[in-house]
Formats: C-alpha cells, structure tokens, sequence
DNA sequence: ACATTTTATGCAAGCGTATGCAAATATGAC
DNA sequence: GTCATATTTGCATACGCTTGCATAAAATGT
C-alpha cells in the first residue's frame, strides 16, 4: 500500500513543480497551455497515477455529463439490443449513462427523481409513462427526457414512438382483404400505449365493415408458454372461436402456433391467422415464419437519442414527438391474396 | 422559467431560518436534529423543490455510491436478464449503476478507466478480462473488481463463471454413453474462456476413448442463420460428418436443428447429436426439444453482487473466485440411453 | 532594442455538501 | 431552581476541480 489516497491536482502541481491550476488546464482539451509544461505535468501525472476526479469536474462545471436511463420492460425481445445502443451511442457523445430499473410507476417517478439528484444532464425513459409532477419537476429544472415506446404529447414531453394507429389499421385492413372477420387481440400489458392505440384503429377499421368484429380482447398473456395455453382455452370455446388472433408480441404468437399445430390441428392460416409484433428472429425462422409487425427500432432510438442531445445543448428547445412507421411482414401465418387486392402500405 | 438556478442547502437555510449545516442533516438519515426543525426544513425544501445534489454530497463525503457495470457480450441470450437482476440488486443496496458497453480489450480497459475517473465505489465486468495493467490500477485506487463469467484467478481479481471444464466433461461422457465417436464443436467467440475450458475437457475425455475424437472445431458461428448454413456446409463434406456437435450457443444449436430437418434430412439424435448451451427459452419449446446446458444465471449474479458489496464495505478483503455447477438437460436432440449406464452429474 | 500584442501561468473564489468542534439549548435528577 | 448531562445547532473548513481576472512571460513587429 504505496498510496493509502489517490493523488489529486495539487499533488501533480507540487510534484510538476506549477499551480493546480495549471494541472487543471493540462487535462482540459483546449485550455491554454504551453507544450513543455503539459509533457512536465503528464509526466507527473502518471508517475503518481493521477486520473481527475469527475465528480469534482462535474461540481464545479455544473454538468454531470451524466445521463440517466430508465428501464421497465426488460422483456422485450430487444431490450439488451436497445440497451447497447442507447449506451453506445450516448457514449459516442460523450456522456455515461446510468441505469435504473423500475417495475411500478411509483418506481418510475422515484427513479426519476434519483436522476435528478445526481444532476443528469438528461433522461430516457424506455416504456414508461412519468407523472406529470415529475414531468414539471423536470422542466424546471431544466433538464430534458425523451420517452421512447410512449407518447409525450399529454406532459410536453418529447417522445419517439411507432404509429401505433397506422400499423393497426394496416392489419385489420389485410386481415379483412384475406376474408378475416372474428379478430381477437391477445396481450400482455393492458395499459401499452401501442396495444391501446392499436386496438382502436382495429375497432374503427371493423366498425365500418359488415360482419367484421373483435369478437373478444386478452391481456395479460405473455410469453411462449403463456401463448401456448391461451390458445387451448380459446379454441375449447367453440362458440366464440376467432379467424385471426392479432399478439402484442412475437413469442406469445409462436407459442399460440405451437399450440395449433400440436393439441389442436388448426390449419394456420386458412383456419385462423396468426400475427405477432416485433419481429424476433425466431418469427423469421423455417419453422415458424410468423406473420408479423416490424418495428424500427434502430432508427428510433438515434432518433431519441439525437432528440435528447439536442434538449442538452439548446434547454430553450420546446419538446418534440416523433412517430414511426411500422411494417407489416406477411409470412406464413396469413393467407396469401392475389397482389391486385392487396392493400397499400 | 420562475427559478433559473436549482435551489441548494444554502437556500433552504434561508428560508427556514436555520444554518446550511442544519439543512444538510436533516436530509442524513440518523444525524443528530430535533423533530420540530427537520420540520420547518422539510417545508422549505418542498416550497423550493429543494433535493440533495448528489455529486456535491459524493465530493465531499468522497464516497459516490456509483458501481460501474460493463457489459460486452449484449448477444447473450440472457443479457438483459442478467442487466436486470444486477441493476435491481445492487439499487436494492443503495447503488447506483453506470453502464459502459465495449467490444474489444483495448475498450474494456478504457472504460474501467473512465469508471475510475468517475470515483466509482466497485465495478462488475461481464464477459471481458481486463489487463493485468487496469486491475493494479484498481487494486491500487482499492476500488474491487468482480468478474461475470471469467475467472479473475491470474488477476488476483474476484470472479463468478461456472465449472466449464466439469460441464465439458460431463457433456463428453454423455454423448460417449450415448455411442458418439465423432465430436464438433461450433462456437461463436474463440476467445471465450468457457468455450476453451469446455474444449479441453472434452478433449481430455476423448483422449482417454478409443475411437473417439473431436473430428474438428470451428468458431465465429453465431445465431440460427449461421447454424443453418453451418450444417448445410458441415454436412456437404461427406468424409468428416461428426455425429454430434457440441454448440456454445442455443440459437445456433437451433438453427443447426432447423437446417437438419429440413434441406437435409438428418435424423436427430439417431445420427447426429445436438448439443447447446444457455437453455434459452425455445429450446425447451415443444417443436425443438434442444438438449442443452443450463447455467444458473441468477444463483451467479446475486453471488458476483454480493461479492462487489462485500468487497466495497471491506477494501482489506482478499479477492474471492466463485464457479457454479451447470447442468446438462437432457432432451430430444439426444438419444436416450438407459438410466443404468447414465452417468451421474 | 523597444513597444505591443499574444500566450501562459498563478491567484483566489467558487461549485453544494458533510462534519469536527464548540456553543447553545433542552432534559432530567434532586 | 440548580447543576450535570444529553441533545441540537452553528461555524468554519474541507472535498478536488474550474475559471475569471490579473500578472508574468514569450512572441511579434518596426
């Protein structure tokens, strides 16, 4: 044990023979400085095995270079994907990114507030709606959060979302042309904004058409396993069996499939569709070539971050909403339909 | 825009009629103040949207409450599991986490680097090795490193990784009680400790085996896609067919599965033996039945934690190497074998 | 060589909080 | 009510760095 404390600017100053100041200008890019004593102070600054003190930096310049990064659904099929590129890409910019989970919105609001003790210069939120409390807390203080996966609009907050109403639109309108009419929508979170949105575009699309309906709605189904059951408890109804089941997520569809095939012999798709969202490898694969919603994930989390960074630099900058579009994937699990009558994207 | 600068202790004094001294402990808990003024003071901080600024606290009590996490290995089916459980474990114990992500060595070290810059309290590494360089700097700063998944023996370093050679052993055994001579072995990153480890006792069990052998090994094989067209490949050189190939990845297993049943008609596990490692959850779904290693992810993570905590609250305590038992799941890509000659785990 | 501009350095005052010490106040025993 | 003791409070300093200002040194022009 050489060094019982970690050597800080004064003691490369008395070592390097200058100020602290000086030491201070030698580890900050385009401070005045003259060569000679920079090489003398780095030359000092190693042998004691100095690194400057952040958190010192950070007191003084009032700025943490510090973003915070809120994360609730740790399910989705990209979340360690977003996750590396959130992080990778705030890195590129020069801030660290801090972490927190949070499961409630209690959580979330606490969450948020952590961040604002630890003076982040900005927040992300991944699929969680802040209250507005914290939202105005936030404004005032003058720090900015974008939410991705949500909608901002209600608490002027910027966001970067799919439109959710387009894309579910464009599945009862393919549906309908493939001679669909009993939809049912199967779940997992009841309160997704997306899920939510979703479905009033199917309902206003079927409304319009004779003998089209959602014949019932699910939620709380999540999951392979869960999938795989649900659709044993569905079909045992028989009076109430559907021709299309739309899923908020890809693995509950491909459990729903499994589940035809085996138990139960339903011809997909001429019996029922199926369609997913999100688009998981798996859905690709042979085996299941799942019918499905492609959600551009990659381009909206620049965006978010692009968003945020600009919140950074420009506090004035008034709050902005981004929304996405969504691609519907046909694959096995729908019929096909003559190209004539296919609908447009 | 009411308060263009964040209200800090000095405010909240003024305000209440106390002392900024005063202020400041009314917001530590246990510190020495009456009921009535933590009172008055509480009144004030709300009046001002007052909280703590955390990065003054950290200066000053020259402690940041800050764990470094990095990650490398964001493929890893159970990454954002593992993401999770560590976040919400060590928030559990009044951390907070920063994440960095890096790709190659020279990475890792930078950014445990920057982890120390940032005055961390510990740091957890997932799935990389530091240099040798980085880890006497942090043994240096007193600051514990806690390796995921390698083993920190060389680098008197703390670590938690499973048993691979037991597993590798193990897997070899099975496939010899199961009549398989002829051994592949597909891995994504050659340079995997547990892949090398794995592949060594393997070795050292076919050594020992007549006829048996490991007919060839090939790394940068990763995800279904490049299983399906590994196999393919694998299987149009008719001379060198293995009978079993061991996978260090289910998703790869899978698509070696997929290419199996399809194009080319193998029979599984009759004639080829499939083998992956991660039980992700497909693997254990119905129409792929993938015999597989089971890591115990969440056994692992709350060990590396406690661990990192362990480390922070005791700086004198020596570095501790952990390996837990994996476990072979037997399912349908194997053949059965009868429960007498089945070696025990 | 001198005056003038440019560049490099030092000084000192913050940034917002914690905390040892001393002073002040409250508590309790008698 | 008094004194000894326990509890609260305030004062002042420290944490390690940045930065405006002033000064010293070096560079430039004539």
């Amino acid at each position: 044990m050489i060094n019982r404390k970690r050597a800080n600017s004064q003691d490369v100053a008395a070592l390097a023979g200058v100020s602290q100041a000086t030491v201070s200008r030698a580890f900050t890019p385009g401070a005045s400085i003259s060569a000679k004593t920079r090489q003398k102070i780095e030359a000092a600054a190693t042998k004691l095995g100095y690194q400057p003190n952040i958190i010192a930096r950070s007191l003084s310049k009032r700025q943490s270079n510090l973003i915070g990064l809120l994360f609730t659904n740790w399910t989705h099929p990209k979340a360690a994907d977003l996750l590396k590129k959130i992080t990778e890409a705030l890195t590129d910019y020069g801030y660290k990114i801090i972490v927190q989970s949070a499961t409630s919105n209690h959580q979330t609001d606490d969450a948020l507030r952590d961040f604002l003790q630890y003076q982040v210069d900005g927040v992300m939120v991944f699929s969680a709606t802040p209250s507005s409390e914290v939202t105005t807390e936030y404004a005032r203080a003058r720090t900015p959060i974008v939410l991705l996966n949500r909608t901002g609009l209600a608490l002027n907050t910027s966001s970067v979302s799919i439109d959710a109403t387009a894309i579910g639109r464009h599945i009862a309108t393919s549906l309908l042309d493939r001679s669909h009419r009993r939809f049912a929508l199967i779940s997992a979170d009841p309160d997704s904004q997306i899920v939510i949105k979703m479905t009033k575009a199917i309902a206003s699309i079927t409304a319009e058409h004779p003998n089209a309906e959602i014949i019932f709605q699910r939620s709380g189904i999540d999951g392979y396993e869960a999938g795989f059951r649900e659709i044993n408890r569905i079909w045992g109804n028989q009076a109430a069996r559907p021709d299309a089941i739309i899923c908020s997520a890809d693995n509950t569809a491909l459990g729903i499939l499994a589940g035809c095939k085996q138990h139960l012999n339903i011809n997909v798709p001429d019996d029922l569709a199926v369609i997913g969202l999100g688009d998981i490898p798996p859905s690709g694969w042979k085996d299941h070539n799942l019918t499905t919603v492609k959600i551009p994930h990659d381009e909206m989390v620049s965006k978010a971050v692009l968003t945020l960074i600009a919140g950074i630099e420009d506090p004035s900058l008034e709050p902005q909403t981004f929304e996405f579009q969504a691609q519907l994937i046909l694959r096995g699990t729908t019929r096909l339909v003559p190209v004539s009558t296919e609908s447009p994207l």
